[in-house]
DNA sequence: AGGATACATCGATAGTCATCAATGTGCTGT
DNA sequence: ACAGCACATTGATGACTATCGATGTATCCT
């Protein structure tokens, strides 16, 4: 802290404290995996499939990108827990992972 | 798309549409801006001082960073329409900008 | 004018990331 | 077994980023 700076001599009020290193370690990763625009319209795609989710094959056209980009975009989301696989014999449906966006809006309306 | 994908077969309806990939552009800056755990607790730290804001000074301290890597960090999120600064003498205060993560919330509550 | 304080910018560096072509893996039907 | 499809992984590359020391700029006080 500066030696003379005014913040503490306006005795400001902090209302809930700050935010714990490791709230913020934890939280950043989810903002980061929403911080590519493909990535978001990928998550999107996803989300609005619904709770059956979609085929991962129906994802690399509307998105304009390779099928091993639009794959690593996946594993990103899935490891961020915004998202959930599950096989169907060739295929692999991506859902929204229950209480994905929770953390984040819990942050928002902080 | 694939070939022989069954996401179409199932007549799964899209409720709302795709996210434009414009909507994107200008969202996924925002989450880019709160994807570095430092940055995050910036933001939080400008967030909980209210609207006259903290002075620059005191946020250097509490996160643990060097001088010109707050200032970095302050920049991007004023950037990203996140925070605004205005000057007093010789101090600049940050306040989080009106609005600020609306974008967000209206994305989440999709 | 000169010194001191607050903040921004510059330059460099080490790490991360988005992207794709090539290749590997797992499943299905014949 | 084999061929074909869906998806993951690898390797490479160009771009971006977080960080800091050094330096520049703006403001205030004497």
């Amino acid at each position: 802290m500066y030696p003379f700076c005014m913040t503490n001599a306006k005795q400001i009020q902090l209302g809930k404290g700050p935010l714990a290193d490791v709230a913020a370690a934890s939280l950043a990763p989810m903002f980061a995996a929403l911080s590519d625009p493909t990535r978001l319209r990928l998550f999107d795609l996803v989300r609005q499939a619904g709770p059956d989710g979609i085929c991962s094959c129906d994802l690399t056209e509307p998105l304009d990108r390779s099928q091993p980009t639009i794959s690593h975009h996946l594993k990103v989301l899935r490891e961020a827990g915004l998202v959930e696989s599950r096989r169907d014999g060739t295929w692999i449906w991506y859902s929204v992972a229950p209480h994905a966006l929770d953390a984040v809006a819990r942050f928002i309306q902080r």
